[in-house]
DNA sequence: CTGAAAGCGCTTACAG
DNA sequence: CTGAAAGCGCTTACAG
């Protein structure tokens, strides 16, 4: 079934200009809904298809917004980007937009390479999700597109980002610990590793200060090395009551070591996570923890980068999206 | 930094005609390499990018190729097919190609409605994911443009799918059994849930009748209703020494299950997968599994892909792209 | 409310 | 090896 019906055609089947074909069906002023509607009707029998591209090249807008993953987060269970990514594309559709997705190799990041699509003029902006080394941010600020990050920020002035309320969620969450009783309570994470580890703490941290309760170093534990790779983690001398953990992998990690240890949990040590992924499910007990709320990020991002892209010039700053607490089963309530 | 400097631009500065630019841009015949290199370095100086949407409109090519997803293999952490996207985005990328997402919500599947991006001729092709319903297959099958199935297949004539060997991949595994001492081996799924399922089974039951093991029914297992709902396992009256899972998930339940009945495992009876997600590696002990060779079925079916945006309308039927076993600790050699 | 003209930035024959 | 002309399918002023 070949189809190369134009909007010249539709005109001629009913002796009106392409200009009138246009108008109607782009819902434009100008013509009357009679013709408006003779008009769809007819592009519908024709089996008309509009043809993007011709408008692209007339307005210089690709109607694509690419997003920028780097390889490194694309490993095999590391599915939270890519499902940011396909709410992402679902929402732009809703625009009448396209996401192109583009992974970012090692090598391009390095050197400092933009990818294809950018010099190919295939795409109007980028949104780039997650972290991304900080001289390739600089290159991508030099760029005539408008670009704004997802779930990571940097202190580059000017540029737009859309994040996670870690401090916030972090906080919420070890009010909760303190509301059951908890006064022993440690963090687990490396405040050096990623800001994100850094932001949760300093929630963690508020809430022990409006409850008055003295940080105690011997309560925060390392997990990774400052790359990110995990170590070995070493269990307190004296047990805490509680543990907020940085993420769910964490805190399932550190259930498996109490566990391991003979202590049960909750009855004798609640632990929490951050992010609800996999690992606060299939964890023994299920994860008390907080969910990314990933349709308020995406919808947000792709507000802000349409108003960008159609030629808005206002700026954002960091835009932060609460998330909300998952109660679970690894928390008991005690006696303070 | 605005930037829309032209070929028009290019030549200008350099007293020749646009098409000659554009010849030398593309490494076309019919421009001296010396003019060439000094069109390339006058575009570089420029800061020249290239508009494709310009050579869209006239070589109808939109150098896009749609991805579809149905909405529910997009849970949370069913991350296989966004893994293959990812590869697909990459390997299209070498390809000079972009992948675009769409994911086909319920509603658009069950009222039969194409993408936007094939109403807008944004994609020259499609890749589908995963299965669809049958009556959106036939409605595909009527559009214009190339499609082409990934992990999935159809009784549909003249439909290409690139498609992992379900069947020879349990064949191999259950034969490593066999050749392990196994001769009790049980399957685990439903044969009525999908084909992937039916035909592991059927490659487990190959590699029976060739080793003349008679097929027991007590030792094929039911793991979900037809519709994919995970169901209670029972553990067969007399356990087999092995049990062949169709699914990682699955082995993982199993596992648990035997030693919740006080079972070891490998030791007292030994457990295979498929797919290596990671189930496989979070279970204890690992499991032994069939991994899917993505980077070659992805490899494959944009090869497919290209040749027939170009023109070509070979067929290629089903193509079977084998996986790979991979050894962990979930299998123990017993005497026969 | 309707349409003629110009143009978006390329590529494709074709002629020299 | 080089270039003038036509055209891809739209949209955008502008004129009537």
């Amino acid at each position: 079934m070949k189809n190369n019906v134009t909007m010249q055609d539709i005109a001629e089947q009913l002796g009106v200009s392409k200009v009138t074909v246009s108008k109607a069906l782009n819902d434009k002023e100008g013509v009357s809904d009679e013709l408006k509607e003779k008009i769809k009707n007819m592009a519908r029998d024709m089996g008309y298809r509009y043809n993007v591209m011709a408008r692209s090249l007339k307005v210089s807008h690709s109607f694509n917004i690419g997003v920028i993953i780097a390889e490194r987060f694309t490993g095999e269970y590391k599915s939270f980007y890519t499902g940011l990514y396909q709410q992402l594309s679902k929402v732009l559709d809703t625009q009448q937009y396209s996401g192109i997705l583009h992974i970012l190799s090692k090598e391009d990041e390095k050197a400092l390479n933009l990818p294809r699509i950018y010099h190919e003029r295939k795409v109007d902006g980028f949104i780039i999700l997650g972290q991304i080394h900080k001289k390739y941010i600089e290159v991508l600020q030099k760029i005539d597109i408008p670009i704004i990050f997802l779930d990571f920020y940097d202190d580059h002035v000017g540029i737009d980002a859309v994040i996670t309320d870690n401090f916030y969620g972090a906080y919420e969450l070890t009010n909760y610990l303190v509301m059951n009783g908890h006064q022993q309570i440690a963090y687990v994470g490396n405040l050096q590793a990623t800001s994100s580890i850094q932001d949760r703490f300093l929630g963690y941290y508020k809430s022990l200060l409006e409850h008055r309760i003295p940080l105690n170093n011997d309560y925060v534990i390392n997990d990774r090395d400052e790359n990110g790779k995990f170590i070995d983690i070493e269990l307190p001398a004296k047990l805490p009551s509680a543990f907020v953990c940085n993420c769910d992998q964490i805190a399932y990690t550190i259930i498996n070591k109490l566990k391991a240890s003979g202590y049960r949990v909750p009855e004798d040590c609640s632990v929490v996570g951050f992010d609800n992924d996999i690992y606060a499910t299939i964890s023994e007990p299920k994860i008390t923890t907080v969910e990314v709320n990933v349709e308020d990020m995406t919808n947000t991002v792709v507000k802000y980068m349409i108003e960008k892209v159609k030629g808005s010039d206002k700026t954002y700053g960091r835009v932060l999206i609460k998330g909300k607490i998952i109660y679970r089963d690894s928390v008991k309530k005690i006696n303070a």
